[in-house]
DNA sequence: ACATTAACGGAGGGGTGCCTCCGCTTCAAA
DNA sequence: TTTGAAGCGGAGGCACCCCTCCGTTAATGT
């Protein structure tokens, strides 16, 4: 991600300050994890060790400490869409969903940025098409995916279902393969 | 819907109060559509003109209130289950299930509903399940749905696609479609 | 060892929401 | 009209969160 966030977060010189921020940023994702974007900031640091103020000291804004979270998180994933390259166009893509729904599942976050509206959260949105789309297209040229619908479209879809309570993994598999035969080309 | 919430919250008798109960619950079903189950009370009662006082009194908990207002909805939208009853299986389910995105589409605290826990929201599931099944049972039965998925997957899997935002309504039908399709025998 | 200064952290002010309590208002039965 | 009581509503106590400020602490370079 080669995007710079407009305000400077950057990892603290002294190496205590740098395990407080360290520390500030593995509490921050678990919270956003768990709680979503409207985590509480003072519970972060609790969750930290550390005060309030070093919390804002480091990330002056709540926009600040997520997009640095989120940022590290996007990257993860999309990183993983390299493991998928070899495959044939269909499993490539089926298989590059799966790892995006088991990912993203467990990160109420991430979902949220995926249909919120930021500059960074568009940033990130253009990230994942990057990665993302040319597997799509791949599938279609090769006509294993039906035309009418656009990566856009896949990605709603797939979010969306990850959003929904699931009664255990095997329901969700279930429903993200009634989801991709619906995507198939028949 | 014929359960009773455990607390029995009722329609009061003098002229004025039932415009005040009415008023809030007309109140609530706008915030609640806004906003979720988590909206303010205050606000709630700010919207219909009364004091927080006349809001507690009357729903002496959320849930009091909450329960009230969704068992209307819920009543509503199995009502439209009856509007398909003639239709051929598919048609009967699809066109169902189109209502149901419809319908749910703007209300965020439904959408929750869902994939909360509690007596009230099991009992308006069960509602839910009581309509809907019958119809997917018969596609099934008829052949045109494939018999590896159930009710509750297709439930699930709907009310995951209608949280998720969308460019507009064109987008979320083509998304429907795709799961609709993904739903066929194929 | 010491001085410098980056870094700490939490008290505190402001805001919002939850819920209770009780003095005042207004309905409606007589 | 009178009057008892049902109903009203908002002040106020509590809890939580946001964010700032500044006196204190301790890491680092010499």
């Amino acid at each position: 991600m080669s995007a710079e966030s407009p305000v400077a977060v950057r990892r603290p010189q002294r190496a205590d300050a740098r395990r407080n921020f360290d520390a500030l940023l593995a509490a921050a994702r678990e919270s956003f994890a768990e709680q979503g974007t409207d985590a509480s900031l003072e519970d972060i640091a609790r969750r930290a060790g550390v005060g309030i103020g070093t919390l804002y000291r480091n990330f002056p804004t709540r926009q600040d400490l997520f997009e640095t979270v989120y940022i590290g998180e996007i990257e993860q994933l999309c990183q993983t869409a390299e493991d998928v390259a070899g495959l044939p166009p269909w499993d490539a893509l089926a298989s590059w969903l799966h790892r995006f729904v088991a990912y993203v599942a467990t990160k109420r976050a991430i979902y949220e940025a995926l249909n919120r509206d930021s500059a960074m959260f568009r940033t990130c949105r253009e990230e994942i098409y990057r990665v993302g789309e040319p597997l799509m297209a791949r599938a279609q040229q090769a006509g294993a995916v039906r035309t009418d619908v656009t990566f856009d479209d896949t990605v709603r879809m797939i979010s969306g279902l990850m959003s929904a309570g699931y009664r255990d993994e095997a329901q969700r598999d279930r429903i993200l393969q009634v989801a991709l035969d619906g995507l198939k080309r028949h």
